[in-house]
DNA sequence: CTCAAAGACTACAATGATGT
DNA sequence: ACATCATTGTAGTCTTTGAG
C-alpha cells in the first residue's frame, strides 16, 4: 500500500491578534467585558505559534458521538461544554445559542452591522469589531455605546479563538441572536456553541483524511482539545491524572510505533510536571495557566518523546488505515 | 424560477517564527 | 544557515440566499 501523507493543516484561529488587542484595554473595558461573563478572555495567554499538527491530531481522535478523546475503547477521555467554561471562562448558561431563544431578526443583524461598521465596503466583520473595541470608551459613553463595545467583543472572540471559520477576517453569525439582548448574554450557553461548532470541525477533517486530501483547513477551537488534555491531567485526583496522562503517552507512542516509556517513568514525569503546575492548580480559566512554554513542554511530553514530526505522520497514517477499513 | 450578490471554502504565495 | 512549520493575506471558485 502507498504511503498516503496526512493533511497539510492550516487555521484561521489567532490566540495572537486576540491578546494583542486585549491587552490594550484599560480597567474599564476589562470591566464592560467582566461583566457579560467573558471575563475569562481577558486571561489568554500570548501563544505566538500553536501546534496545528497536534490540533489534528487531538481532533483526529475525537469521537464525535461520544464526546470524547478516544484513545482505544478502555482510554476514553470525555469532555462536556462545562469544560470549556473551565478552561476559557465564558458563559455556560440554561439559553440555547441556537434554539428558538436565539432567533434574531434580519433588521437586528443590519442594524449591528450598520452600527459597528461591518457594512462598509471593504471592512470585514473581524476587523470592523477589532475598530470598534480600539474607541475610547469610559464610564461617561452612552448605553449604546457600552452595549457595542459588548458585541463588538463577543464578535472579537469567537472570530479570532472560540468559532473561527475558514475565511480570513470573517466569522459566523450564527450565534447573534444570543447577542441581540444585551442583559441576556450571560444567560446563553456559549460553551455548548463552542463545543458544538468544534465538533463539526472534527467532521470535517475526518472527511478531508479520508478522501486524502492534500490539505485541511482546521476550524473551529482546536486549542480547546489541546488544553482540554491539559485540564485532566491537573484537575483529577492524583491516582486518576497518572493513569490518564500514562494512558495517553502509552496510546501515542504505541500508536506511532515509537517504543512506549515505562510507567515509571511517566509517573515522574508527570510528576515533575504537576510541580511546575501544582501551585495554581485551582485557578480559573485554566487557559491562563498554559502559556506558550509550558504548552510546548507538555506537548513534547505527551506526543512525541523526542522523535521530532514524524511519528505524527506515522499516526496519521495510521488512523487513516483504520477508518477506512 | 432566475440571476446576481453575499457568504463560504480551497489553494497558494509571502512572511515570520522556530528548531536543528 | 537552513529547513520546516504556522500565520497572514489574496485570488478564484463554489454555494446559498433572496429580490424580482
Amino acid at each position: 500500500m502507498e504511503e498516503q501523507a496526512p493533511p497539510v493543516p492550516t487555521s484561521r484561529i489567532s490566540v495572537r491578534k486576540a491578546v494583542e488587542v486585549i491587552q490594550t484595554f484599560d480597567d474599564y473595558k476589562r470591566w464592560l467585558v467582566t461583566e457579560i461573563g467573558f471575563g475569562g478572555m481577558l486571561k489568554l495567554p500570548m501563544l505566538q505559534k500553536l501546534n496545528l499538527k497536534f490540533s489534528a491530531w487531538t481532533m483526529s481522535k475525537v469521537c464525535v458521538e461520544r464526546r470524547a478523546i478516544v484513545l482505544s475503547e478502555t482510554k476514553v477521555l470525555k469532555f462536556f461544554a462545562e469544560d470549556i467554561h473551565k478552561v476559557f471562562g465564558i458563559p455556560c448558561g440554561h439559553r440555547n445559542v441556537k434554539g428558538r431563544d436565539g432567533f434574531i431578526k434580519p433588521e437586528a443583524v443590519t442594524f449591528i452591522k450598520r452600527t459597528l461598521g461591518m457594512d462598509r465596503t471593504g471592512v470585514h466583520s473581524l476587523r470592523a469589531a477589532e475598530e470598534f473595541l480600539m474607541r475610547d470608551i469610559s464610564e461617561a459613553s452612552s448605553k449604546i455605546e457600552k452595549d457595542c463595545f459588548q458585541i463588538a467583543f463577543v464578535i472579537f472572540v469567537m472570530g479570532h479563538v472560540l468559532a473561527p471559520r475558514t475565511k480570513y477576517d470573517y466569522g459566523t453569525i450564527d450565534y447573534w441572536g444570543a447577542l441581540a439582548n444585551m442583559e441576556n448574554i450571560t444567560q446563553y450557553n456559549w460553551c455548548e456553541f463552542v463545543l458544538e461548532f468544534l465538533l463539526e470541525a472534527v467532521r470535517r477533517l475526518k472527511n478531508d483524511m479520508m478522501a486524502n486530501n492534500h490539505s485541511t483547513n482546521l476550524v473551529g477551537c482546536h486549542l480547546f482539545l489541546q488544553v482540554c488534555k491539559h485540564v485532566f491531567f491537573s484537575t483529577h485526583p492524583p491516582v486518576h491524572r497518572n493513569l490518564s496522562f500514562a494512558f495517553m503517552v502509552h496510546a501515542h507512542s504505541h500508536a506511532c510505533s515509537v517504543k512506549p516509556l515505562s510507567l515509571f517513568q511517566i509517573f515522574f514525569l508527570d510528576n515533575v510536571d504537576l510541580g511546575i503546575f501544582n501551585k495554581k492548580h485551582n485557578v480559573l480559566p485554566r487557559i491562563s495557566d498554559f502559556d506558550q512554554n509550558s504548552r510546548k513542554n507538555m506537548i513534547t511530553i505527551a506526543t512525541d518523546i523526542g522523535k521530532g514530526p514524524t511519528s505524527y505522520v506515522k499516526c496519521m497514517v495510521n488512523i487513516a488505515a483504520q477508518m477506512t477499513t
